[in-house]
RNA sequence: GCGGGAAUAGCUCAGUUGGUAGAGCACAACCUUGCCAAGGUUGGGGUCGCGGGUUCGAGUCCCGUUUCCCGCUCCA
């Protein structure tokens, strides 16, 4: 079987998404909105699978980390804790001749930029520089009805300084004992210079992440844990082994915040190749000392079985939902040969528990009762699980228009099926056919279908 | 933000020297059809990204603008 290589396979991926509804560019007949994207009837039930996933794995399934939903507005000196208002603040300047961009503050720099004298460091042509321009990564807004600088609020760039603030109340409100962590899905804003390739670079995103605090000495030992739970978690999405690497930051590439960190990379093909989904990080106790400082207020934990308190590091997992979405679309996609007919068909091999429609329901041929039966489990299955029913059309055609968007299992209602209540149940993957009593398919398709 | 390319039906595209839009697929209805997409009949859908200009007349020429894609910077 051909592999597709970037940008055509990904090209094909935003047709398709558009078309069968997973994905839509925002604002559409207004001409669209820059690299802001919406998530249609198939695509928000993808990433909500995905976020359920995310959710149970680390707040139900174990004792340890509690959830927070914190609010994206938050008091301006959180960011200037954060060090996101001086970090995220870059006086650029641009060399029109060369067209490179750099900090206005480069060492290398002679003169003044945006005057005649000034001289590019890269192609050294003199007066070719632009005066610095202020580049906020952050959005800034105003809060209450008077457009007053001592007003202003930011959209949080990271959903992560939400847990910070809120880390003695939850400890509190929980009584959890370090080590424990903090678990938080939500939305947020960066105005990037460069967005793009489709959902995987956006002005407005959605993270998952995961804040763990522990006591200061065991921080490297809890994120070697992490680093393993966290790439294992993405192959039980069912990403491909080969697909997906760690890479280590240089100290070059430490964040400010950072003693260490890891990526999780998702080999998304061509010319985008590996790129970054999840950030794993040791963040040492900056967040919370900072916070302390600006605020006043003391965040230490208090160990009282060891009579003594301390800030506890932070190791951080921040996962970005939209680009792990883009990379589990990415990792479905499969445009296979059949034999014997001239066009293929488009599969989208979602792993069941993710796939946003969990059985396509049919009658053989429109007549006979058999609509009646197969509208009557779909109404059963409804409730229970996202089910299609589909009459339309030849049965192989409607068997294609489920593997296009990832559905596991199609069921058809034919003549035997009126008289002794069976079914046939077709695999997506292995297209193998299995008959089964109808009043079985619930407990059938959801163990199937099991995360 | 800068340079280059692009924008016509839901999708992929055609549209000849400017003469007021086509195809394939998809979609809807009906017929046919007993298990893996291309059967038959009929039908819906486009102010050609948006705004100006030139012209008797602009999808086509000019200007502006928006968005997307490819290169330069950052991150989840």
């Amino acid at each position: 079987m051909p592999v597709s290589t970037y940008p055509d396979v990904l090209e094909r991926l935003v047709a398709l998404c558009k078309q069968r509804g997973f994905i839509f560019q925002s604002s559409e007949i207004y001409g669209g909105t820059g690299s802001v994207w919406d998530y249609g009837p198939l695509g928000v039930e993808l990433k909500k699978n995905l976020k359920d996933r995310w959710w149970h794995a680390m707040v139900r399934a174990r004792g340890d980390i509690e959830g927070l939903d914190a609010a994206i507005l938050m008091h301006p000196r959180v960011w200037e804790a954060s060090g996101h208002v001086a970090g995220f603040t870059d006086p650029l300047v641009d060399c029109t001749s060369c067209k490179r961009r750099f900090r206005a503050d480069d060492p290398k720099l002679k003169g003044e930029p945006g005057t005649p004298d000034a001289q590019c460091p890269i192609c050294g042509n003199k007066g070719t520089l632009t005066a610095p321009r202020l580049f906020n990564l952050m959005f800034k807004t105003f809060m209450g009805p008077v457009e007053d600088s001592a007003a202003v609020v930011y959209l949080r760039p990271e959903t992560a300084q939400g847990i910070y603030v809120n880390f003695l109340n939850v400890q509190k409100a929980t009584r959890q004992k370090v080590p424990f962590g903090i678990a938080q899905i939500g939305k947020a804003f960066r105005n990037e210079i460069t967005p793009g390739n489709f959902i995987f670079r956006t002005r407005e995103f959605e993270q998952m992440e995961m804040q763990f605090f522990v006591a200061p000495g065991s921080d490297m030992e809890w994120f070697e844990y992490w680093k393993a739970q966290r790439m294992e978690w993405h192959r039980a999405l069912g990403l491909a082994e080969e697909r997906l690497r760690f890479h280590q930051h240089t100290p070059e590439e430490l964040a400010h915040y950072a003693r260490a960190a890891f990526d999780i990379q998702f080999d998304f093909g061509g010319s985008l190749g590996f790129q970054e989904i999840e950030g794993v990080h040791n963040r040492g106790d900056f967040d919370l000392s900072q916070h302390q400082q600006f605020s006043g207020k003391k965040l230490e934990y208090q160990d009282q079985a060891n009579n003594r308190s301390y800030l506890p590091y932070v190791v951080e997992t921040s996962v970005g939902a939209d680009r792990t979405t883009l990379a589990l679309l990415v990792n479905a996609y499969h445009e296979e040969e059949v034999p014997g007919e001239s066009e293929g068909r488009t599969v989208m091999r979602f792993h069941p528990s993710l796939a946003p429609i969990k059985a396509g329901i049919f009658p053989l041929v429109k007549k006979d009762g058999m609509p009646e039966m197969a509208k009557k489990i779909a109404d059963e299955l409804r409730p229970l699980m996202p089910v299609f029913y589909d009459d339309s059309g030849a049965i192989g055609r409607r068997y294609r228009r489920q593997d296009e968007v990832g559905t596991p299992f199609c069921i058809t209602v034919d003549g035997d099926s009126t008289k002794d209540g069976t079914v046939t149940v077709r695999d997506r993957d292995t297209l193998q056919q299995e008959r089964i009593a109808a009043n079985r398919l619930a407990t059938y398709l959801r163990e199937r279908t099991a995360g």
